[in-house]
DNA sequence: CGCAACGTTGAAGCAGGTCAAAGGTTGTGG
DNA sequence: CCACAACCTTTGACCTGCTTCAACGTTGCG
């Protein structure tokens, strides 16, 4: 029974679109909109998982606290996600936390609905698996990162993904669409606030971001993108297509010293 | 059209012990057995995913390889575990390389089985998500011990996971059930098999674990999960319970000066 | 027997974590 | 409207766990 205020936003998801209307009213079944302001929690780590849910407006991070009370943020939901998807995997509680960063607002289903919500149609339940697939991928890319990267390639990815996934232009760059802090941008990196401010102070000099509190706007995403690359060669770097400019690469291999 | 010996292992699954005679018939349909030699790849990440697996016996590596050309091994596949989902999860290619650590054989259906496969009990089609839902945990589980733990706890937790999961009692102790290198630890566990390497001759030296060429054996369980608490209290740690032994935390607080 | 793959160990250097302290910004309550 | 508190950010100095580099020992297979 959501109001029609939902109805208009559910119809601009891509998540509802390819659904006739009987096929909708009968996914919305035990549906009920939910707002949360800005730093009201969905749900917490380790509560039963009763209730999985669609964000329709808003930004929502996603955290876990490991054992020893450190905090790592998982992921942030954008409108269109679906999210609380435990009961849905077999799992009873929710592996994590979700808390909204923006005033937003959400769908919530019963657990008990996850089977008639899927059989609605068809395609809602590969989708499901679909989404998995692609956290899955995320997270193997971000194991990938945390193990061979340096800490500055992964908070330059960090921050294109963000700007990719929530940006919106501004008047001079790409907003962050959310307020977040150099303390977040460290949990989704594996390192700490003080690095991750070193590192924004110093492309703030160089005019690649502008930041204040709780705000980042990405001024020259190309410039973002080449910290991405791997580091610059450290000798010569003969073997690296990229690194040569055609002349060779190193100066002793040139039999100029033999002739003498 | 499997043979009569996949059907001996298949019923010895986990998987497939839930489903009546027929209900395995239809499952199977379109499967065919597949040995692997030790060293033989299933199939390489960035190709088709054309099939989806089921492992018999033996073991297999997934390994992912980054752009720079850095490999991280992703899981270890047992006996029972289904693999090579991509097609189940809407994905074109695999996003991973499969290769077996020992003759392994699997069964394997072509992707457009899958949905009759799901269909033919309806309890597959939760183990896929399942599954889905605990790699993307153990995933999770990584991140958080890239981004927090020190190089020492997560070789000791990835050793004890090895052991968990495929581990066989030997004269002394429990041994991996396959062969491994220091550089396949390494690759599991974000670090060099330099470090690796000193690690395990320390334990060694400690009697935790035997070990030799490709082969580890745990000879005390205990000890190695001691490893994996939080480090230990660099000064006094009043606020911890584990760490107390019932004397004060901190002689100070005894007002014994200050009767002097 | 010799080669290739795997394992061990030492020495040196540094990326980034930790500790410490001060400066900004936002909101609130008097 | 101001002052204070809470929170966020910045910056410096130091220190260490790990990587890197290099060299050598060991195992097993063709």
């Amino acid at each position: 029974m959501p109001s029609p205020l939902c109805h208009a936003l559910l119809r601009n998801l891509d998540l509802f679109r390819p659904l006739s209307d009987a096929q909708l009213e009968t996914a919305l079944h035990g549906a009920a909109p939910c707002r949360l302001e800005a730093g009201a929690l969905a749900y917490v780590q380790g509560a039963p998982g009763a209730h999985f849910f669609v964000l329709l407006q808003g930004f929502l991070k996603v955290s876990q606290v490991t054992p020893e009370g450190e905090q790592i943020i998982v992921r942030y939901v954008n409108p269109g996600d679906m999210f609380g998807l435990a009961c849905a995997m077999g799992q009873t509680c929710y592996p994590a936390t979700v808390q909204a960063v923006q005033e937003s607002l959400c769908l919530a289903w019963p657990a008990a609905a996850w089977t008639p919500f899927t059989a609605s149609h068809p395609q809602l339940g590969a989708i499901a698996l679909q989404t998995m697939g692609h956290r899955l991928q995320d997270a193997h890319q971000r194991i990938q990162e945390l193990s061979n990267d340096e800490v500055e390639q992964r908070v330059a990815r960090t921050l294109l993904r963000l700007i990719n996934q929530s940006g919106r232009p501004t008047h001079d760059g790409i907003d962050v669409g959310f307020p977040i802090t150099r303390q977040d941008i460290a949990e989704m990196t594996g390192t700490t606030l003080h690095t991750v401010s070193r590192l924004l102070s110093d492309w703030k000099q160089r005019g690649i971001v502008a930041s204040g509190r709780k705000r980042i706007v990405l001024r020259s995403p190309a410039a973002l993108a080449r910290l991405c690359e791997h580091t610059p060669p450290p000798m010569d770097c003969a073997a690296c297509l990229s690194c040569r400019d055609g002349s060779p690469a190193m100066e002793t291999s040139i039999p100029v010293l033999a002739t003498h």
